[in-house]
DNA sequence: CACACAATGAGACCAAGTATCAATACCCCG
DNA sequence: CGGGGTATTGATACTTGGTCTCATTGTGTG
């Protein structure tokens, strides 16, 4: 349902209005990573009059608000996956896009470590795994 | 310098040609990472007659045999840092740019347990890290 | 219910990257 | 050393992803 993203956007004070729910309404629908390009594929097929600059908006603001994460896939289209708020990472298949997600396991030792040999500090970081998930393993 | 850039190319079997020379000094006259544009604004200044599709096109084949790597930054710029053609990871300086390496330190921990806790099979991963050099950290 | 102002869509615009193609330049081979 | 087959080149057109502007509309608030 779109109603969570819906929701949170109220809290976070921006107004609901009648393109912004459309808009939340197709990313529900969709399971996967999906693209700006889908959705605005997505909506005229649906004949909802949405413009191309209001569905790019709100990504931005819902990237903002960490409602959904942009992945960028390993030929270099930047995807989003709608998501938890808090930190984590992605797990995407590469045959049918699905997404898992995982919550911190074992990162912060990792980057501990890389910023003890470099002598960087480190802000925040960014990891993605691509594989096959259960599905598209035993069906091939 | 670009020698080395050069030499592995030859080794691959691709020509050396006058436009691809000027490139690979280009860009083994930069230091950090840089973008495409980057390069396309270097050859222009110094009046070198190189096409912008050139330009990506070694890119493209540099990357192919992992003498340059593609890193996508926070901003969603795609930029490129040379490096050696064994599998590392990156820290990138937000502040300057500057670039340094790191080998496996625990990371193929860290995708065991999230394929275990997902049923993924994990083919490839992507880690990013993004942070402060010890120069820009101590400049401020 | 009115009003201030956030948000919209149309469209122009820009930047990154790709495709096409005739002309050129490598480099291999005799 | 010269050709000559072929990989590569640059000009140019095109596509795709994203931003900007601005007059018009729709929302939430009081
Ligand atoms: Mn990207
Ligand atoms: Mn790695
Ligand atoms: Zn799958
Ligand atoms: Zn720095």
């Amino acid at each position: 349902m779109s109603d969570e993203l819906l929701r949170s956007l109220d809290q976070a004070g921006v107004r609901l209005t009648g393109p912004r729910r459309e808009i939340a309404a197709l990313i529900a629908k969709r399971n996967g990573h999906f693209t700006a390009a889908d959705l605005i594929a997505d909506a005229s097929k649906r004949r909802l009059g949405v413009g191309r600059a209001t569905i790019f908006r709100l990504l931005d603001l819902l990237a903002e608000q960490g409602l959904v994460e942009r992945v960028d896939l390993p030929d270099g289209r930047h995807a989003y996956v709608p998501c938890e708020p808090s930190h984590h990472h992605h797990l995407v298949c590469v045959a049918c896009g699905a997404i898992a997600e995982v919550e911190d396991c074992g990162i912060d030792a990792v980057t501990a470590e890389a910023s003890r040999r470099s002598g960087f500090t480190i802000e925040s970081h960014r990891l993605e795994l691509f594989g096959r998930c259960p599905n598209c393993r035993s069906a091939n």
